[in-house]
DNA sequence: CATGATGTTCAATATTTACTGAACAAACCG
DNA sequence: CGGTTTGTTCAGTAAATATTGAACATCATG
């Protein structure tokens, strides 16, 4: 019989679909699929795995594996544990939602939001420093932006509170 | 003297930075560089423009300008005015953040969410009809991924809220 | 230290995505 | 209608981004 056999296919498709999930949540995010493919094998395995384990099983190179599981751990999405008597790094999926969003927002949104910052302040200056007949529509204009970062600012901390523990 | 040149000069710089501000929000979010650019040129400006007013001020083509304004319009970041005895579309942008956030959520965030749903909806019943040593981590991890999607569908709204008027 | 195992980097390449411009459709107007 | 203006579409091309794989670093261990 291939009872057996049947079990590990139905496995492989059910993988393959939380996989499939993962690479579409990493393309709403802009990351590469690969960090998707690899985000998901580490949530679907009941066990840690290595860089070899992952780009086995997802049949990619070891330069974008390497490059993934780093973006991964930047924002700490993924975790190493550690194999006693193994020198390989093993590594599992984070599941706390809290922890990975905000590991996202803070080295992937923050810096975009304060580097937004600087330019508005160059931009106001620029404008203090400026005359025309426009120059109190442009004012306005400014002040909105201000007002939009401000708000910016605010929402990403609160975000976090609501997403919860 | 030169006063009038310099004055065009400093705006041109002004508006520059302006729009070089939205080409940088328009990558975090994902959309053409051109979007950003053109959302930007109806923002500084204090007057509405028409498609050739944005597509010569930017440099840009018309395949580009007119697909840019399609997708600025369908989630209401610009909107049409009409200028009597004109037969052109004439363009200015939303200045309010909560009609483009909410607007660019249910546009171009919510079917995402919704197409996450389905598949984890698939996921689910593949799961329910499977059997393995590892089916009740599996379940955990099903079960968490409806928690996060129950989560995320909750946030969005919630964001919009806390975005204000 | 020499060896082999593990992981990283980066130049070359493949893939994806955006942009262009010319052909086309629609609407107005004499 | 025929001509003109305005905007859209889409096949081809250009530009940006991700992936590969081989060379390189690191390090534990005999």
């Amino acid at each position: 019989m291939n009872g057996e056999a049947e079990k590990v296919r139905t496995l492989d498709e059910l993988e393959s679909e939380v996989i499939a999930l993962f690479v579409r949540a990493a393309d709403m995010l802009n990351l590469p699929r690969s960090v998707g493919e690899l985000y998901g094998i580490l949530f679907v395995s009941a066990v840690p795995l290595c860089l070899d384990d992952c780009r086995i099983r997802l049949n990619i190179s070891k330069g974008s594996t390497s490059q993934g599981l780093k973006i991964l751990r930047s924002f700490g999405a993924i975790r190493t544990v550690y194999v006693p008597g193994d020198r390989k790094d093993y590594y599992v999926a984070e599941t706390s939602l809290r922890k990975i969003a905000s590991g996202f927002a803070s080295e992937q949104i923050q810096p975009h939001v304060a580097s937004g910052d600087d330019r508005i302040g160059r931009i106001r200056e620029m404008l203090d420093a400026y005359e025309s007949d426009t120059k109190d529509d442009l004012t306005e204009k400014v002040e909105l932006l201000e007002n939009w970062q401000r708000r910016a600012g605010k929402a990403l901390p609160l975000i976090l509170k609501l997403i919860g523990k």
